[in-house]
RNA sequence: GGCCCCAUCGUCUAGCCCGGUCUAGGACACAUCCCUCUCACGGAUGGGACAGGGGUUCAAAUCCCCUUGGGGUCACCA
């Protein structure tokens, strides 16, 4: 009777329906359930390493699962972008959503889906049928202001809001609702028995009873609220393995609890700790927008500098702390106000040039180890050796400090080759304007001359931007390295030369000079062992200040062939004209 | 606040389950020195922790209890 009340109708019986008919399955399936999202946190990025390498070590299956039952939460195209941070983590996934990966392969799918809550409604429908006909849930009509009511009620008592049965709608009542246009939710009525929370990282604990309310399992809209969804999804999907974030923790006695009035089976289940901010507050997306308006009040900014972002949308984040900059528009912001937004998602880790393995075995470290003091590892050996048995019951504090020590660990184990290759991908991909600036040559030369000193895959674009510069708009730095490169404003020792007397003399001999690494060398060394005491820095930093604008780049003489006989020259020029206006 | 969970160098952690092998090991960071055309890389050396208090025991980082501190949860969010 209450079925016409539904927004939603059963069509027939669907074959996932039947939970029961399949043999239990010896390998283990796990799964990664995320809301939909468009950048993967890299706390999810590690419940997925960890969900992915536990089924993949044993033979299993690693499914992915989109919770998209908030209808709130914009469910467009780009709710699915984090599928890409996956993949390019080499984290693939046997069954979910169809994902065309960069290399032509296709990753998802499967036999038990739609792997899309939205959906999945009549399926939910049917189970909550079940429940209502075997009198474990019942429809409740309290509204907001009600409920709000109530929990004030319990506040006053200082006791915690649990809600439970009010007993059935009288007539009156129910054609009062009818006229409001009220609609039911549907709630499942929790047994009041203390519940035992299953949990094979923090260990098996009693909840006391009446700790479970009646809590809501399909909302007013139609949608079931997540605790249903997934306590029916993981017995339909075979799922026998749930590793996902601490803050579920409490939740999975309500989950266990239908698992018993639905008849489902239940799965393991693991809670992983959550990762910090090394300032110990919870990694968050915020965290970006925090650091934004800081310096925003810091500098006393009080409209959006040019091409950054638009007015309305400058007006409506200053208005409020709860809205957030769009992430191109943040990005340009940060540029602006010359301040370092922090890597919160995985695809910022990528941008600022990490090692997709790197970040794997960096996030396998929070949380997680595999003990006798063996830290660098890859996929492979995580999926060979990860359990449950050696993850840690503690939060982390993420160390970028840390991850960039193994980055470049990793960058100098590479091979020369390889380096060149992914420099280019990562350039083609964040840094085209190098790409379209530098000759083949000088893009092979800007690699030979910055291997050995790169931390990430964009450091020899990021460190390097003076090769963007035009000959006539390079600037010059005027701080205190410079200053002391070129002897402007030191009181020099008589007789001595100073770094611009230096420049000048170099101008000439430079001027006669093969354009080649050892000529070069050759020649200024040989000018050195003259004029300046054998001290080569004293005729290379100077050189290194009129080339590249600033006291710091790559070793000079492959500097000067990155930016061209005719072009050195002029930029010596126009620095030591510089220099002198200075002085 | 109720309920639940957690606690080793600054950080990530090994050791803890099965007390002695731990004057607690590794890594990152830090300090000093070496290398050096800048910045890095690299090499050497060094300081640095069992949250506190009670037990149990011949013996406790390891087992038990309390305190303190931290976290989670208490939504028609997931």
């Amino acid at each position: 009777m209450r079925a016409s009340t539904w927004v939603f109708c059963i069509h027939g019986t669907l074959p996932l329906m039947d939970s029961n008919s399949e043999p239990a399955n010896s390998s283990p399936v796990t799964r990664f359930a995320p809301s939909p999202s468009g950048h993967l946190h890299v706390g999810g990025a590690r419940t997925a390493l960890f969900c992915w390498a536990f089924a993949k070590g044993r033979g299993g299956k690693f499914v992915i699962r989109i919770e998209d039952t908030d209808q709130k939460r914009s469910s467009d195209a780009a709710s699915v972008g984090f599928l890409k941070d996956l993949e390019w983590l080499g984290i693939r996934w046997d069954e979910g959503p169809v994902f065309r990966a960069p290399d032509g392969s296709s990753v998802g799918g499967g036999e038990h889906g739609p792997y899309f809550q939205s959906e999945r409604l009549e399926i939910y429908n049917h189970h909550i049928a079940r429940l209502i006909a075997s009198g474990n849930a019942y429809e409740a009509w309290d509204s907001q202001e009600e409920l709000e009511a109530l929990r004030k009620e319990a506040l006053g008592r200082k006791e915690a809001f649990r809600y439970r049965f009010r007993g059935e709608p009288s007539a009156e009542d129910r054609a009062r609702f009818a006229a409001e246009g009220r609609v039911p939710v549907v709630r499942f009525r929790a047994k009041l028995a203390p519940v035992t929370i299953p949990d094979e990282v923090l260990g098996y604990t009693v909840l006391p009873e009446g700790e479970v309310d009646d809590f809501v399992i399909r909302k007013k809209d139609g949608f079931p609220t997540y605790h249903f969804a997934v306590v029916v999804d993981d017995e339909l999907m075979r799922v026998t393995h749930v590793f996902r974030a601490q803050e579920h923790f409490t939740n999975t006695a309500k989950h266990v609890l239908l698992q018993d009035a639905l008849g489902f089976r239940r799965p393991v289940y693991g809670h992983l700790s959550i990762i910090k901010n090394p300032d110990d507050s919870k990694m968050s997306k915020r965290d970006k927008d925090k650091v934004l308006r800081k310096a925003v009040k810091e500098q006393g900014i009080t409209a959006p500098p040019e091409s950054t972002v638009s007015v309305e949308e400058w007006t409506a984040w200053t208005a409020s702390d709860a809205v957030q900059l769009s992430l191109e528009g943040a990005i340009r912001l940060a540029d602006a106000l010359r301040v370092q937004l922090p890597e919160i998602n995985v695809d910022d880790f990528r941008r600022s040039g990490y090692l997709p393995e790197v970040i794997c075995n960096f996030l396998a470290l929070n949380g997680w180890s595999p003990g006798h003091d063996v830290e660098k590892f890859d996929n492979e050996f995580l999926k060979e050796r990860f359990g449950l048995d050696r993850v840690l019951k503690t939060p982390a504090k993420f160390d970028r400090v840390k991850l960039l020590a193994f980055n470049t660990d990793a960058m100098n184990a590479m091979s020369h080759e390889e380096f060149v290759a992914r420099c280019r991908a990562h350039a083609e991909a964040f840094r085209p304007e190098y790409l379209a600036r530098l000759t083949p040559e000088q893009f092979a030369r800007l690699m030979t001359a910055t291997k050995e000193r790169s931390k990430t895959l964009d450091e020899p674009f990021k460190s390097n931007a003076f090769l963007l510069e035009t000959n006539e708009s390079l600037q010059f730095k005027d701080d205190k390295a410079v200053r002391k490169a070129l002897g402007i404003g030191a009181t020099s020792e008589a007789g001595a030369k100073s770094g611009l007397d230096h420049l000048r003399a170099m101008r000439s001999i430079l001027e006669q000079c093969e354009w080649t690494h050892d000529a070069l060398e050759h020649a200024a060394n040989a000018y050195a062992t003259d004029c300046a005491g054998g001290k080569i820095g004293s005729v290379a930093q100077p050189l290194r200040v009129a080339v590249s604008g600033t006291t710091v780049s790559p070793p000079i003489w492959d500097t000067l062939l990155l930016v061209g006989k005719p072009g050195s020259l002029r930029r010596l020029d126009r620095c030591i004209e510089w220099a002198v206006a200075l002085r």
